[in-house]
DNA sequence: GCCGTTTTCGGCCCGACTGTTTTCAGTCG
């Protein structure tokens, strides 16, 4: 998306200022700096806001950014940019990738040795240059060829759904060490972001040096890249970053909530406080000399007398004034779901029956499983003719009869090109549950398709409405706006499709939506019994849209979902 | 370059770890 482009250009203007070393711009660095990252964490999409003169509205970006932003969208380039690309070698950016090395050791580099990519940089080291610079050393050298095997290696940034049982792997094990109290992991992992780059966890414990030698010695540990009292950063063997912090327990909750960030998120609230006479740390929040909150997080918000604010919100995007306010939304909350409305089954695409589905949705405490497998379009997953559907709903009505659990007649069909779906209205009719998705023609806008699915009377949800695939395809064009009017209009739910590869309502549109009075549900996408716990992602998501449980379609029991579906 | 319960000027979050240093700069989060 546009936001990312661009926060990605700023970030770099920021790094080859750096690079050029003028000291009178040094806070205009820093300016840029913030200014990518609140983009990069911006709840609006900058195209739309600049169209409407509303750039300004994100903190960090005043009347020199919004130009430059305002350059970029309309002729695709800024100029500044450009220039200052010049200035640097060629290979600045992938050296600035090495760990260890930044603008400023860049700079020497180049100017000393002539080095303006990885392959000079190796060759350097072999031949014993950088380590003969001043300020530099045989450990730096080292460093830096570690920071290129780590560059190697990793994939860079990786899917929240790909890592969580790793996650949740590491916080068992560390649970064995007996010196640990207390585990939580934070970071962007704790905040529930689509992406991680890497995973922050949090320990208290009283002996400090044993926690962090039981940490360092695990089999799961491929090299360790920091290791001191309170911090010890190791790659996994799949090339997964892992920070343990250690802290006292009556540091717990100034500690979680700066290791939770978003760093936006803390820059504004230690601003915030500042200005009213305290100081933040990691160590406790002080008025003065005196310390106001330490022990939880609830104690330190609350000493600067804000309400608590869930980690998927820390994003800086108003959730400071907002808690500040006493107007902070009651998220909705796992406990708040009765069941799962998009799950495909053997019937199609899907690897486990029926009755293993709803087995494990009812082991997940749900009321109701909606089996929505693909409709004939959708040939090469399965989809079910008209004459296949009886059948199924045998299936379904035997299960109902001696499972503690109710399965719902669902499918998902496709939204053809020109707007029709590919089952006609006296088959829609029959199923309780009708998602409604776009499986084909991504590179077009396809604002009309769905509204015209929208007008359809059976068709209930629209299904993962963008239609991206996190890292892989990029979201079809379309125009929100209407498409959340109309929704909001004719009762069709927007649906957050709980895949880890989709995350589909972004929490940017969630939020947006939400101000439309659309109605959502979320789905798992599942197409195993062991990916039903997908779940907890697109409740995350909801959060990270702000939406409360009154948002949500599938909170309601199935006596009353039934009658706001008909 | 941004921003404002002290400000349209004069500040700009705070600390850990590392390596190369005799007191600190660079990097990272």
């Amino acid at each position: 998306m546009i936001n990312q482009e661009i926060s990605e250009i700023l970030g770099k203007m920021a790094e080859i200022m750096e690079f050029l070393g003028n000291p009178a711009d040094k806070f205009r660095i820093r300016a840029l700096q913030n200014a990518a990252i609140a983009i990069g964490e911006a709840s609006d999409n900058l195209e739309l806001l600049a169209r409407e003169h509303r750039l300004r509205e994100i903190p960090g970006i005043g009347e020199g950014i919004a130009k430059k932003i305002e350059e970029y969208i309309a002729t695709g380039k800024i100029k500044e940019f450009e220039l200052l690309k010049k200035a640097v070698p060629k290979g600045f950016f992938e050296l600035l990738g090495i760990s260890s090395l930044g603008p400023k050791r860049v700079k020497i580099l180049h100017s000393e040795l002539g080095i303006s990519n990885i392959e000079d940089l190796k060759k350097a080291i072999a031949d014993g240059k950088v380590q003969a610079l001043p300020g530099f050393g045989e450990k730096s050298a080292q460093k830096m060829m570690e920071g290129i095997d780590i560059k190697e290696r990793s994939k860079g940034r990786r899917l929240l759904g790909e890592v969580y049982s790793t996650v949740e792997e590491i916080v068992e094990n560390l649970k064995k060490c007996k010196d640990v109290l207390k585990i939580v992991p934070a970071g962007s992992f704790r905040r529930m972001e689509e992406t991680v780059g890497d995973i922050d966890i949090l320990v208290t414990g009283k002996n400090h040096v044993k926690i962090m030698d039981y940490f360092a010695g695990q089999p799961y540990v491929h090299k360790i890249l920091v290791k001191g009292d309170t911090k010890t950063s190791i790659l996994t063997n799949e090339g997964l970053q892992v920070d343990l912090r250690v802290v006292d327990s009556n540091q717990f909750g100034s500690a979680l909530q700066y290791f939770t960030g978003s760093k936006l998120h803390n820059v504004h609230l230690r601003t915030f406080a500042k200005n009213r006479g305290f100081k933040l740390s990691e160590y406790g929040f002080f008025k003065g000399e005196e310390l106001v909150g330490s022990k939880t997080e609830e104690e330190c918000y609350g000493a600067l007398g804000m309400d608590y604010i869930e980690p998927e919100l820390r994003t800086d995007n108003g959730e400071i004034e907002a808690s500040f306010k006493h107007q902070l939304p009651k998220l909705l909350e796992p406990k708040d779901i009765r069941g799962d409305l998009h799950a495909h089954s053997t019937w199609s695409d899907g690897a486990s029956s029926i009755e293993e589905m709803a087995r494990r949705a009812h082991e997940q405490g749900y009321e109701y499983i909606a089996m929505t497998d693909h409709s004939p379009s959708l040939t090469v997953a399965g989809g079910l003719k008209i004459s296949e559907l009886k059948e199924k709903k045998r299936e379904i009505d035997a299960l109902n009869e001696k499972l503690p659990i109710k399965i719902l007649f669902g499918t998902e069909v496709d939204i053809l090109k020109d707007g029709r779906i590919d089952y006609p209205d006296e088959v829609l009719k029959e199923f309780d549950v009708v998602v409604a998705s776009v499986h084909g023609h991504f590179n077009q806008d396809n604002t009309d398709r769905i509204l015209a699915a929208m007008e359809n009377p059976f068709v209930h949800i629209i299904g993962h409405p963008s239609g991206r695939l996190i890292g892989q395809r990029n979201a079809y064009p379309l125009a929100y706006e209407k498409l959340f009017k109309r929704a909001s209009e004719t009762g069709t739910a927007l649906e957050i499709n709980a895949h880890y590869s989709r995350l589909d309502l972004q929490d940017v549109y969630i939020r947006e939506a939400k101000r439309w009075k659309c109605l959502f549900s979320i789905g798992s996408d599942s197409h195993s019994f062991k990916s039903l716990w997908m779940m907890q992602l697109g409740v995350a998501l909801a959060r990270r849209g702000w939406a409360e449980k009154g948002d949500i379609l599938n909170t309601l029991p199935w006596e009353k979902l039934k009658k706001v579906l008909k």
